[in-house]
DNA sequence: GAAAAAATCAATCGTTTGTTTAAAGTGATT
DNA sequence: AATCACTTTAAACAAACGATTGATTTTTTC
């Protein structure tokens, strides 16, 4: 039929399916069917729906790695001061959030991590954390390089105010943002009253991007005059 | 046996098991287990799984309103300025972060809010919008107010900001946040090498709140000005 | 205290779940 | 053409799922 293999089919629709519904809610069957095989492919190929799971993330996680990598070994080829550190902030968001814009099924990256994060896993948070917990120890340290006169805790607070910012713009992209709804009628439609922000996420991620680096470069320069804001 | 009905111990019961496992991942069964009442008491009270879960949501997120509600009267008594618009933020991350506090099961209410936004289930997410949207869309009236500069997109995205470090640091705590697994071997435990800022609640709160209102106030220098940086 | 209403119970309904089995199919190597 | 490892298949498995039934108990109402 096609020549794409059954692994690579399986992994493309769980990733779809997963991300839009939840592990719990998507049952072997409805993957097989979407990707065209048999029931018995799924524990075939992966050994089970957990370690499918696993494998669509770890294979969304391996890219998102990488590119974070390297944008930091292109920020720590230059020169210490305030555009590195806006550097080092902007290009963390960019690589989230640009990951919503890389392939077909890009977009699902995000909502398997922020889910992730809702509903930790055993075992898939464990796998998470080993992926990226080594870029966000390096990531931390080159942001205490740029801030010696935070303590470690600051520095996880901003990393975290960062990664939270993040995180809740790709799912107001996803979930939030009002007009997408397929079937429904134009009243039911934007029953919610968010703007939509922008119309294509081609426009989206960097209005994103701008907005967060200026709230965090912004709120890292009270954050170092240390006084009541 | 005890004094409270079984509808509210399966509801009390209902709430843990939903925000630690989510929807899907708990069946009725476990839940009238848990509240030692019998199968049918789920459909008898609720008329079902999904009512039952929507009138946890609404248990929870109503206080929530209330807290908010009362929180905006008491600022609109207060002349405007900057002190104002400090205290709109503080106000709105207090209402939100504190509520972990309040009652034994407190702490489950913003779990839920937070997993319904990664997985939001039709019907859920609808209960949500029209029970906080009133509120919201006054908040954001007042921010508007303090903050003339701004267009509806900018607040839109300040807000966001606000809820999504809000929530973020709601999450690292119950879910990211090392040394709480029970039953861990030591060797487990705290395999994530976050920090964990803080041992309880009581000092975790205000510590996140005034993080996060620092960040928010100084970016929003940042953003006012307009400029570039 | 009898009648009515509300609540709880064990038992069971028809489905669906993830996984397993053994047989059949496939394409390359010998 | 035979052997081989690899893949796909239909069928079946026990277990668990949400929901329902009709009988029984508890509580309320008059």
């Amino acid at each position: 039929m096609s020549d794409v293999t059954t692994r690579e089919r399986l992994l493309d629709e769980a990733e779809e399916l997963f991300a839009r519904f939840g592990y719990e809610a998507v049952s072997v069957r409805s993957i097989a069917a979407a990707a065209e095989a048999n029931v018995a492919a799924v524990n075939y190929h992966f050994g089970g729906k957990e370690n499918l799971y696993l494998e669509v993330l770890r294979r969304r996680l391996e890219p998102k790695r990488r590119r974070l990598l390297a944008a930091m070994e292109e920020i720590e080829s230059v020169p210490a001061g305030r555009p590195r550190l806006e550097m080092l902030v902007r290009s963390f968001v960019q690589a989230h959030l640009e990951d919503a814009l890389t392939g077909p099924g890009g977009a699902m990256g995000m909502r398997l991590i922020s889910r992730e994060l809702a509903e930790p896993r055993q075992g898939a948070l464990v796998l998470l954390t080993d992926l990226i917990g080594p870029v966000r120890r390096r990531y931390l340290d080159l942001l205490s390089e740029e801030l010696p006169e935070l303590d470690a805790d600051a520095l996880q607070m901003l990393g975290g105010s960062i990664v939270g910012q993040t995180i809740f713009f790709a799912m107001y992209w996803h979930n939030l943002r009002p007009g997408d709804e397929v079937g429904a009628l134009p009243s039911e439609r934007s029953r919610t009253d968010f703007p939509r922000l922008a119309e294509t996420l081609e426009e989206y991620i960097p209005m994103v991007i701008d907005h967060i680096v200026r709230i965090t470069i912004g709120g890292l320069r009270s954050l170092r005059e240390g006084g009541r804001s």
